[in-house]
DNA sequence: TATATTCATGTAAGCGTTTACATTATTTAA
DNA sequence: TTAAATAATGTAAACGCTTACATGAATATA
């Protein structure tokens, strides 16, 4: 592979004119910056990445650590993420985790070895302070998502769960259901968290009590969905209406209500969380809020590039926290076209 | 951050001594390797990659590029990869690719860069020489899934489409059915080739003769199952059997069914092909051929490194081909249980 | 025309490693 | 004991690039 040193023999001049002209850097006369040219297509010759970061002590990669638990929604914000990054060159290394304790080695790794000029960390379980306290200690732009806030230096991008589940559960109460049953995720999952408090919100607002037996706990899979479904539907005085913590749940939900012999939506109503391309083909189609992951995936690269560009000890103190507004998508499992 | 050199002065040895010792080469007396071993502890030194990658002229990362299309399949892969490869300090970076010429481009800066010391490729619909040619042109090992056999240098490894296809449409001909309908995947993609192929000679086999109404084209999302398959059911003389290229779109034609009033597997049995975590929820529950993506990925990793470990020039005439089993899941949309 | 100013290019150090080779310390053999 | 063999460590060049600084060329100013 020809070097910058083969391009400058070639074109007759210094490495550093071919460094100027590489990166559009000082002041080169357009002869030369021909010759140069010329000189690199015929080499195609393309500057050696490792010697760019080692020199410059800029990296431009960018790490992202996801935990398993999140691959659903992975390859969705990573598109957004590289649709946005790759503009400025940059590119993305990915660590999967298992388990929290892996996701903090797994950024770590990233950080050490000088890899990444920046780091996107998905932790919506973590509890862990030393997670939160990377960008502080390696003095590293970190962007997390789905996350409660934190402690300042902390950027952080999250989803509008709380005010949607408001929403969506009024629509509910609006529809004239009072006896509402929550499905939640994950137990320390933050969006779970946040739309089951947006849930309770929205019944305190409109003085429905809380039934404790309406509170059931899945893991967001559409297995868990439909077991916790059916417990709700074998109780003596069962609810009218199911709002899940996702929609593979309220999909699970929905064909644990038909195996008891019920119907979605006149026996019981069911609602989601996410629009995952799923929910509208389902019978009858699930009426949902939409995530709009790809568009996530962007901001949090333009978050996090910003980040790194501007002067980072400036802006390290500050915590910024950036909320991405969702969608209602009205469709038939919540019984809205059922004329009455 | 701290260097070998510092790790070297606080030692009282020389940087030469601190990088055997971290990686484990030459001979070092134990007392000294001891004393380096604090140091770096002390310190909390950890090798600078661009440096390493820079002088060893080998690159621990590895460069996946997927299309946008197969984004499905994608975080199962990755995981798999990421699985297998970071036992042996390997990253991954990825860079998506929203068609064929980015697909290529995007391989290529990757090699450019001298960033990845070998590459995956996932690319079932590319017909694209350059694409095949790169492993031979940039001296790199790559490993492609899911393509067809190609020149010598090429390592390639695929799924059992076209045996399991076979053994689904027997299965199908055993239950008694001849008018099988079959729904192609995207016209180009390899996989839904392979498994048309197997459709084509399991009938052929059985003295079935193809009826060309019966083969129609989806593009593997739900939503062209559904439409597709409405097709499918108005015709004068429908099938009794519909085969899918893959789930999404089986689950897509089981709604369809229902909605034309008929019923699955009574008047058409409907199986798919991925298994995807959806298909034993919905009703009736999907026979379909299961995929193992994350088994996929580890043995992605694992060809990948072989061929970076071993002498590559040896290697690199020689096309090899890893063909992954594949399971058949029988459950309810086929019919099989019925009793007749 | 002489001088100051600006522009274009070159020189060379340094980024943090690895490793071939040289040197010194230790052990073994005679 | 001493020479030979082996083990442990050090020296310094190289990997491919960027950039501060030095230098030389071209242009503007007086």
């Amino acid at each position: 592979m020809a070097t910058i040193i083969d391009v400058a023999k070639l074109a007759g001049v210094s490495t550093a004119t071919v460094s100027r002209v590489v990166n559009n850097t000082g002041k080169v006369r357009s002869a030369t910056r021909k010759r140069v040219m010329n000189a690199i297509k015929e080499l195609n010759f393309s500057p050696n990445v490792s010697a760019q970061t080692l020199q410059s002590k800029q990296s431009k990669t960018i790490g992202m650590v996801f935990p398993d638990a999140s691959s659903l929604y992975f390859s969705e914000i990573i598109r957004g993420i590289c649709n946005y990054v790759n503009q400025f060159g940059f590119q993305i290394m990915i660590g999967s985790a298992h388990d929290e304790e892996e996701e903090l080695k797994t950024a770590v790794r990233f950080l050490n070895g000088h890899t990444v000029g920046g780091l996107v960390i998905m932790a919506p379980s973590s509890k862990n302070e030393e997670l939160f306290a990377l960008p502080i200690n390696h003095s590293t732009p970190v962007v997390f998502i789905s996350v409660p806030p934190v402690k300042a230096g902390t950027t952080s991008i999250v989803l509008d769960n709380f005010k949607m589940s408001i929403e969506m559960t009024k629509h509910l109460i609006k529809l004239g259901h009072r006896d509402i049953a929550f499905i939640n995720g994950s137990p320390h999952n933050y969006d779970s968290k946040r739309r089951y408090a947006g849930y309770l919100k929205a019944l305190q607002e409109n003085g429905i009590e809380v039934n404790s037996d309406f509170t059931v706990d899945g893991n967001f899979t559409e297995d868990s969905g439909y077991r916790t479904c059916l417990k709700l539907c074998e109780l003596t005085s069962r609810p009218t209406a199911i709002f899940a913590a996702n929609d593979a749940m309220a999909i699970g939900a929905i064909e644990a209500v038909k195996d008891s012999g019920l119907r979605v939506p006149e026996d019981i109503a069911i609602v989601g969380f996410d629009d995952i391309s799923t929910s509208q083909y389902i019978t009858p189609a699930l009426t949902t809020v939409r995530v709009p992951l790809f568009n996530l995936g962007q901001v949090v690269g333009k978050t996090l590039l910003q980040k790194i560009d501007t002067n980072y000890e400036k802006n390290i103190a500050v915590a910024e926290r950036i909320v991405i507004p969702l969608k209602i998508i009205i469709r038939e499992s919540c019984g809205s076209q059922l004329k009455r």
